[in-house]
DNA sequence: TTTTGAGTTGTTCGA
DNA sequence: GTCGAACAACTCAAA
């Protein structure tokens, strides 16, 4: 047994050092009590259990990165549910405290709740703070006390409330407990590599995971791209987007860090101060998912609009299969998902348009888009992932009019007018004119064979056709919900 | 309590 | 080719 107390540092979403405020607390409560810190990560079966690929590929990476920052072999690794983790380290050694940063979705606060219970009965102190957010979901209100469905008035509310705190660098000594607990295991039995192959090459080229990264890619972001944000954010081969949101998944940079980076830039060029806080604003959006996120039942399965309970989502596995593989033969559309195939990762922009064409003009349940994401994305979370979907298929509190539909041809050459993102990703239409780029379905035939694009599939659907079958879906579904209504009156 | 203005991201049609 | 209007009706949030 370890002669000093020991407390737990749990990490969770908030793998780094900086600006950590259960790990400054961890580290303090040491201090003062000639204590140690053991800092554990718990791969809970329950809730990580649900993790997909790329995410998982980017958790493995980033553990390995926070414990080389630890001085290596330092972070203790577990499988298994969080409490049946704890108790048995709480078995082993004198441990007296447990600090973690919060979580919003239901699972991870309901097993939250029910461990602060259990630590409180059994006389262990536990604490937990704020390490993910710039405001608390419970903190932002409306006049009336309750939370907020839409975002403009949710972000000036924010706006009003006392600034975010400056963040908080590293602690200058970790006071690290030098036990190993008997159930710690390796990062190679957490079994985070991808399967059945290793396909996460076109990953590894375009991210750095770890904190070191998420600062380099901040830091990058501000010196060079920040500046054009604002006018050229929605062109996804500008490349001008900040990329953090896979940093942020697991809490390798505080949004708190962000906000105040970019704020300072923003200070010292002010020509600077609106792409600045456009920028900031998506931070918002990224806060808002998480308002939602805590105040709603379930936002992975449940539409915010109970309208949207009985809507008639189409199930068609081949054009769902079509979609998710890059075949739809809507160039920007394929260019988006293979994109993310490759990567991990699809520009903002691209996802609304994928995103609309599955939810609309395929009738797809916004579910099944989602849980792809969730499959693919290194950056799907809980919350931004779930909202956003609940967004594009029309039953977000904020729901789009039924009639703005995105086109995929329009949006492709609006967006992509040189057709530069589509040549990357779909090079089987690179030798087609910019003219014909976006819509090759409209090339003659000659002209498709002697472009080597005769392979690329013919639209899934029609647009005309795909449109008028989604508006009339609902217009159905209102009238059905109104009868409803009515008839319960 | 009632009223009022507003609401991320669009497309199509016809003049 | 460009431009304005139409596309519905509803909910939210604050005054």
């Amino acid at each position: 047994m370890s002669a000093s107390p020991i407390a737990i540092m749990w990490f969770r979403n908030d793998l780094r050092l900086a600006d950590n405020p259960a790990l400054m607390a961890a580290c303090r409560w040491a201090g003062q009590n000639g204590g140690r810190v053991l800092p554990v990560f718990i791969y809970d079966d329950v809730i990580d259990g649900q993790l997909g690929g790329a995410t998982r590929w980017w958790l493995r990476h980033s553990l390995q990165s926070l414990d080389h920052s630890l001085g290596g072999q330092k972070l203790h690794l577990f499988r298994g549910t969080a409490q049946d983790v704890l108790t048995s380290v709480q078995a082993e050694y004198q441990v007296t405290a447990l600090f973690w940063n919060r979580c919003y979705d239901r699972p991870s606060i309901t097993r939250d709740t029910a461990i602060k219970t259990h630590a409180h009965q059994t006389g262990l102190m536990c604490e937990s703070f704020n390490g993910q957010l710039l405001f608390e979901p419970w903190d932002v209100k409306t006049g009336s006390g309750g939370s907020f469905k839409v975002f403009s008035p949710f972000w000036r509310a924010c706006l009003k409330m006392p600034p975010p705190a400056a963040p908080q660098a590293a602690p200058d000594h970790i006071p690290l407990a030098t036990v190993t607990p008997s159930q710690a295991v390796s990062l190679a039995e957490l079994d985070l590599a991808p399967k059945p192959f290793d396909w996460a090459g076109g990953l590894a080229e375009r991210f750095t995971p770890g904190e070191a990264g998420a600062r380099a890619q901040l830091h990058d972001f501000i010196d060079e791209r920040l500046i054009d944000y604002a006018a050229l954010r929605d062109y996804p081969d500008q490349r001008v987007t900040s990329e953090l949101s896979p940093h942020l998944r697991f809490g390798e940079i505080s949004p708190r860090h962000i906000w105040h980076a970019t704020a300072h830039h923003a200070d010292a060029h002010p020509a600077q101060a609106q792409t600045t806080a456009k920028f900031q604003s998506e931070l918002g959006w990224r806060e808002f998912a998480h308002h939602v996120l805590f105040h709603a039942k379930d936002l992975a399965t449940i539409p915010l609009q109970p309208a949207f309970a009985r809507f008639p989502w189409v199930q068609d596995a081949d054009a769902l299969k079509r979609w998710q593989t890059g075949q739809t033969g809507f160039p920007i559309v394929d260019a988006g998902m293979r994109e993310l195939w490759h990567t991990g990762y699809m520009h903002n922009r691209v996802r609304m348009i994928v995103g609309s064409v599955l939810v609309k003009h395929l009738l797809g349940d916004w579910r099944d888009g989602l849980a792809w994401f969730d499959a693919t994305l290194v950056d799907a979370c809980p919350a931004n992932n779930a909202f956003s979907w609940q967004w594009i298929g029309g039953c977000g509190a904020d729901a789009a009019p039924y009639f703005r539909i995105f086109n995929p041809v329009l949006q492709g050459e609006k967006f992509d007018p040189k057709g530069v993102y589509v040549r990357q990703w779909v090079p089987e239409l690179r030798n087609l004119p910019d003219t014909l780029i976006h819509k090759p379905w409209e090339a003659p035939r000659l002209v498709l064979i002697g472009a080597g694009a005769a392979s690329y599939p013919d639209p899934v659907i029609g647009l005309r056709q795909g449109r008028d079958r989604a508006m009339a879906a609902w217009r159905e579904m209102k009238k059905t919900a109104n009868f409803e209504e009515g008839d319960m009156t």
